[in-house]
DNA sequence: TTGTAAGCGTTATCAA
DNA sequence: TTGATAACGCTTACAA
């Protein structure tokens, strides 16, 4: 900066300025300036300008792993947000563990990000204590309850598969099992998807029949397909199922083939997410389908927002869904 | 850190040699340190000292799409790597254009990254011009050639094509389709790919037949599935599809299933890559398997070693890989 | 409209 | 073994 003062023939201050695009520079020394910039081919140094203004630009992203379709998604959204509002994005994977989560909280302060979207799945409000202090702009994506503590961006969970299960009881359905994940206690996603499904049967009259849930230690294609395994031996009659997502619907459908099952002639299927791999799964699957662009934009926004206004009142959002209808469950 | 300095009676300097395990502090005064850091909650600023050492510990990792299996299991390795060096990952989407990935790595320098990975796909070594120049650790991953201008980590694209294509033929295939890029000219992924596609095919004295060669605008689901209608719809006989990468291929199986055609009976296909899917696809695929985890380890101890001694002579590196047999050429 | 001085939080250097 | 000083490159506050 101190060259391109010295080749402009001013100050620093002036260098700064035009930079800056500040008012209150003659036409004629922006443009020697300019020029001067062009020549030394001088660039700012953002280590510099941060140390100085508190702000590093930087937005991390923490999701269990980046890997699976659906986080894999919204990071590409999320990274597309915050570049239109100037923020780049640094992804931290939890290994969908809470020690992962509550290191990435802290591993986001000490690097000085401007805030954090975290993709917790593990972590809740019960974990009260090894929680931060509420001075630290972090926004919530997804799934977990923190009680009003942080900004939340939910899925719609309990109305979304609430609607997958009626669409199967619609199809004909009678015998509907749920694969989902093992953790039935708390109030994360696994038991509000539960929930929906519950409401749907007992909405259309339908039992609930506890022979007919089957759980899963992750969310991912082994599990599914284990899970489906499961199903078929148990020589249980079934005709439909409900996912907690599509990449498990994926390893169900997998699963399912593996018995000589066949979707949807013999079972129905339907997910929730809606990855891009849905559609061209075979046969297609039908799926709850949250609108992740709205997701994404809603968390960027939150955390910008509270990058300028740390003491905002926290806020509750949930993105609005649509059923998508397609070969699994025709 | 000034006030660690009172709180321990010391100074600056010596909290600073504290922190960084410097040897030359008694253990007294380490003790007396410590725990003024302890009670004051002090932590590093790292834009300082990224300002006072001009290393920033980010590593940026440009891909294309950061959601497609292939980049996103790419990322996740990577992170991991880097991780274990004690290097944060900031990643960057090219879009799969070649602006995309000369932004990219403009931005890389702009924001002090120490190095960057580029997975580019569309960059190559004829835009010469518009390339930086080499004091810049940047190390290229995947396919492009820059004529040993950067380090580059290969794929085993040739190599891996032709076992692939041998296969078919071992498994009885005769009329053999090929789905891929457009981009047949220049030395790059789908040009490698073609070629040893060919090379099976000549050694094992069958012809190639022009006709066979079904291009795509892009490596997308979308595009696979709209070639293997194409193909479908043209009424040529074919037994067997080397499709370019695993999710082109999977766009395919879903293309094929749309036009009545099944997987393995009437067709054989076979992929590149094995994404995390491939194994679960009804059928399951077969495909070539670079180990991406050899890939990462190597782009990444690249950029580091480059970080610390930057005018290295660039290197060479290909990833070994394995065929994988599954259902789709059974 | 332009310039000066001070300081952001570290660390290298050298002196004590 | 410890400390004083200057410097990294920028911007805020204020003076000219």
């Amino acid at each position: 900066m101190s060259d391109v003062a010295r080749l402009a023939g001013v100050s620093k201050m002036t260098v700064s300025n035009v930079i800056n695009n500040r008012p209150g520079v003659s036409d004629q020394v922006r443009h020697r300036v300019l020029e001067a910039i062009r020549q030394s081919g001088y660039r700012v140094n953002v280590s510099a300008r941060t140390l100085k203004s508190g702000r590093t630009g930087v937005i991390g992203l923490a999701v269990p792993e980046i890997d699976r379709p659906y986080f894999g998604q919204l990071a590409a959204h999320v990274i597309d947000q915050a570049r239109q509002r100037g923020f780049h994005v640094a992804i931290e994977q939890t290994g969908a563990a809470a020690a992962g989560e509550i290191d990435a909280i802290a591993h986001s302060r000490t690097l000085h990000f401007d805030g954090l979207i975290l993709s917790a799945v593990e972590l809740d409000r019960t974990e009260d204590q090894r929680l931060p202090d509420a001075d630290y702009p972090i926004v919530m994506l997804g799934e977990q309850d923190f009680g009003g503590r942080f900004d939340h961006v939910a899925m719609p969970n309990e109305e979304g598969t609430k609607a997958a299960t009626a669409h199967l009881i619609d199809r004909g359905c009678r015998r509907i099992a749920i694969i989902t994940g093992n953790s039935l206690d708390g109030v994360n996603v696994v038991t509000r998807r539960y929930r929906g499904y519950l409401a749907a049967l007992t909405e259309r009259g339908l039992d609930a029949d506890p022979a007919l849930l089957f759980t899963l230690d992750a969310m991912t294609l082994d599990e599914g397909r284990a899970a489906a395994h499961r199903l078929a031996d148990s020589g249980r009659e079934v005709d439909g199922v409900v996912a907690v997502t599509d990449t498990v619907a994926q390893g169900v459908l997998r699963g399912l083939a593996d018995r000589g099952l066949r979707v949807p002639d013999d079972i129905r299927l339907v997910g929730f997410d809606d990855i891009p791999e849905s559609k061209f799964m075979v046969p297609s699957l039908s799926t709850v389908a949250p609108d992740h662009r709205w997701m994404a934009a809603k968390a960027v926004e939150l955390v910008t927002r509270r990058v300028r206004a740390p003491l905002r009142q926290p806020g509750e959002y949930t993105a609005p869904f649509e059923l998508l209808l397609r070969e699994s469950t025709r």
